[in-house]
DNA sequence: CTCAATTTGTTCGTATGTATA
DNA sequence: TTATACATACGAACAAATTGA
């Protein structure tokens, strides 16, 4: 598939009669791509309607539908029925549904592909550590604190907390200046979620400790001290961490 | 997409009256899915046929279809012309497909989509250090060392050598139990050398300082050194990190 | 509010290319 | 080589959703 890609860009995708291996929806696909490209169309733009893709790629609908569908599963294209087809975001939606799945089927040891995903989330919590602290340094953060105060509350009453949950972490990276980390927590943090219900796992003992801890990570970050931070990150993840076997060196 | 997920599984999917908000491909994929798991299905193993699928869940052909392309691009299953389709591997070219489409596209600054992925590429080499080293240690890589012998000689003649490359990224991760930073790792690594041709960088005149780079990784990593290895980390990212203005706390 | 136009969603039938036995 | 099974592609028709007159 790289090989695909990248012959898609550099010359523009040649006329119908396409290489032998490659499939019509592959070609059509990098031709919508190139299109895309070459109007320099940005996220939010409109692309002409499938009748008219059809006209101008030369190809039947049911291609043009294909490919617009390969495309929109990946992010590139939004579309919306009886509206249009848009260029799209780019969400990291595919990587989730895809992590997700291969939660539940969990090929080998049920609990490893869990295991895995929070293995990453850890490291890109201590690696991001350090460029947190220095953007939440000096500031105050009364959203963060509420969400800290909600969450303690919930664990308290033997509640879970996910929409908190979800929210402290994606304010606590909204200042970084890098998006991409920021929706890769966000996505392994919902692979995360979604799969352990699946498994019947039962960490609810800790919430508590894991609520706490988001208040640790908070004053850390906002008193500067990276240190402090690394330690309520470590303590964030060491209840999820014994039940699943990560190894924290 | 996250609320779909999640009601995809924990109870099977509704039959053929569906509710109001869901189409019917993405009502089609969920059974799908759910038939894997149902079956429990292992990567690699014959899904029914297109006929058959349409059969069992009472939908038409094209239903089956798009919903097949949309687990296809995926990656959760693997279509074969002429020969029928199977559970996949699930890899991250569907993660990949994206990011480089994000890159050549380039919202905003050209600069900022590559810049993040180089930066992501860092924390997951830094955070995994110590994992990699205590996998290495004691241990003799010749084929690693090989490797990193003619990246040097290919950079001695100014000539690029992305194939090395990448072997040798991929087999440092190979002996860690978590395959899932090993993909993302390489994921992110094609993303990179696929998007930087795209932008016209120039980053060929510290080519020499990369190759040896991995050489300082891997004898830090047989050492056991992970001080060293750290160090050689710095040292492989910070000529393209000076290029991109990469942030390293 | 209803109607009509536009656009995507779904279905069927048919023909073609491809791999296996 | 032939036969069979399967995926690929096309085109036409109708259904459903959205917008605006």
């Amino acid at each position: 598939m790289a090989a695909e890609i990248r012959s898609s860009y550099g010359a523009p995708t040649p006329e119908v009669p396409r290489g032998a291996g490659a499939s019509r929806r592959a070609t059509t696909t990098g031709q919508i791509k190139d299109f895309i490209l070459a109007e320099g169309l940005r996220p939010g733009d409109l692309l002409p309607t499938e009748t008219e893709l059809c006209e101008r790629l030369g190809v039947s609908r049911s291609s043009v539908r294909e490919a617009v569908r390969t495309l929109s599963t990946l992010g590139i294209v939004d579309v919306r029925h009886g509206h249009g087809t848009y260029v799209g975001a780019m969400s990291l939606d595919a990587l989730v549904e895809m992590l997700v799945f291969r939660g539940v089927l969990s090929p080998g040891d049920d609990l490893r592909a869990l295991r895995d995903v929070v293995e990453i989330r850890q490291v890109l919590d201590h690696g991001m550590a350090e460029r947190i602290v220095a953007s939440l340094a000096g500031t105050s953060n009364p959203g963060l604190h509420a969400l800290v105060d909600e969450m303690v509350a919930e664990a308290a009453e033997g509640r879970a907390f996910p929409r908190q949950d979800r929210a402290f972490h994606t304010g606590l990276l909204a200042r970084l200046d890098n998006a991409l980390v920021g929706q890769l927590v966000s996505a392994f943090w919902e692979v995360h979620t979604v799969v352990v219900p699946t498994l019947g796992l039962s960490v609810a003992a800790d919430m508590d400790q894991t609520a706490r801890a988001h208040g640790l990570m908070l004053d850390a970050a906002e008193a500067g001290d990276a240190r402090a931070f690394h330690a309520a990150v470590t303590s964030h993840y060491d209840p999820i961490g014994k039940a699943l076997g990560v190894t924290t060196p």
